[in-house]
DNA sequence: GATAGAAAGATAGTCGACAATCGTCAATAG
DNA sequence: CTATTGACGATTGTCGACTATCTTTCTATC
């Protein structure tokens, strides 16, 4: 059975292998906003075909680490304190929801489930191992998403947190002290479990929002822009 | 100029132009819910390769109106209630977030551009056009996500309501009666102007929950399933 | 010297043919 | 009669070659 189980989780389709072999190599820094993704050349060194690279390339896209300009060219997605802000907002409202749902209809199984990841969380940081820590809180957040039963939201969620994690890495925004971690989570946790949408829900928007306002102030001493919401428009 | 303003919203690529037209069939309800796609038929109809065929494929299944098979097959995307349950609570928190930015951050121009759209959905409303007022309805609310100044929920607005649209015709969920839109619609419209972004957010909100409640309480005495959230679960 | 236009090189876009996979149905064994 | 196996047909997956478009470079002209 060693060897039956990976094909379940091994990729058939080689757009597919291709997408995370690249995306990969996006998230692990190899390849860094703005790089250009020549199509012949990833095709050379992944061994498959253009055309194969090219659907690869449109789901890359598709997911927010990418983007074409057609006729032209591929590159990696740019980097900036406004992406970020989009990201945290849209985590902020689609946790918010999650949070919600998950308060009101995850089964018994699921919140145990919940309960051992907090305690993951809660060790990581009482270790003070920041890495661990780091995808202990994701994988918190995660676990309450898939707890929420929707669909679109867990596929939508798990996009948008990819590519909070490539903006973080990249505009060089750190997570916060693992202790200050626990107690933020705790209160989520606990309402969640207890089955109190309301606060779960409150709870997940303003942690998220705070994440949002510590951005902008590490962010407002910096020579780039003022305002968040990419109000460089027509306006007026 | 007259040709080449055209030329701007004429679609240059063949996977583009072929997914938009296949997409006009699916909202036309030409393809319904769970009608096959066959590549090769595609392709032949209009007059393209199989692989932009596929390409084109691949975009309509991530705005959600079809679904593959691997090795087997695409179809046009189910219609049920869950789905719509989906979308709506999507909406409702995607909307939310919009108001209270397009509070915040939109410009004079752009709330006076508000202001005009809610009056064409009251002029439809108080003329009882149901189908102008469902245009100005959605219109109304797409207007409110553009002046959020923020690219990611712009995009994936476009597409929820895409998909609610094709949902609402399959299911058989009418629009409310038009007169009663006006009054929702309006306090939107002027929390949103007046900047109150708290109270825009919580219109937005309040407004999409009961289009849920009325969704779920039209479906409670059919024979499908009761619970709202695919809570067919593992979970015991 | 600057600028406009044309040619050339590089790269993405499209196509038709071939390969891999799946579902069906008939043949056969129990 | 039922269940398993194998071959066949239909459909999707992948590939290499060709075409269209963009960018750059070179040249000629003012």
């Amino acid at each position: 059975m060693s060897t039956l189980t990976s094909l379940k989780t091994q990729e058939r389709l080689l757009d597919r292998q291709a997408a995370n072999s690249i995306r990969q190599q996006i998230v692990n820094r190899t390849m860094p906003p703005g790089h250009r993704l020549l199509e012949a050349v990833l095709a050379r060194e992944l061994e498959v075909s253009r055309g194969t690279i090219r659907s690869a390339l449109m789901q890359l896209s598709n997911e927010g680490l990418v983007r074409q300009v057609a006729f032209t060219k591929w590159e990696v997605a740019p980097a900036s304190v406004e992406e970020a802000w989009e990201l945290y907002t849209l985590r902020s409202a689609l946790e918010g929801l999650a949070a919600s749902l998950a308060a009101q209809y995850a089964s018994p199984a699921e919140r145990d489930g919940l309960s051992r990841v907090f305690a993951e969380l809660e060790a990581a940081a009482n270790a003070d191992q920041r890495e661990a820590a780091a995808d202990a809180d994701f994988k918190l957040h995660k676990t309450i998403v898939a707890m929420s039963g929707h669909k679109r939201l867990i596929r939508d969620h798990e996009r948008i947190i990819l590519q909070v994690r490539f903006q973080m890495t990249h505009i060089g925004f750190a997570p916060r002290e693992t202790r200050d971690l626990i107690d933020d989570h705790r209160d989520l946790t606990e309402a969640v479990l207890k089955g109190d949408a309301a606060r779960a829900e409150q709870l997940a928007r303003t942690h998220n929002s705070a994440e949002v306002k510590r951005l902008l102030d590490a962010n407002a001493r910096q020579p780039s822009s003022g305002t968040p919401g990419a109000n460089t428009k027509k306006g007026d």
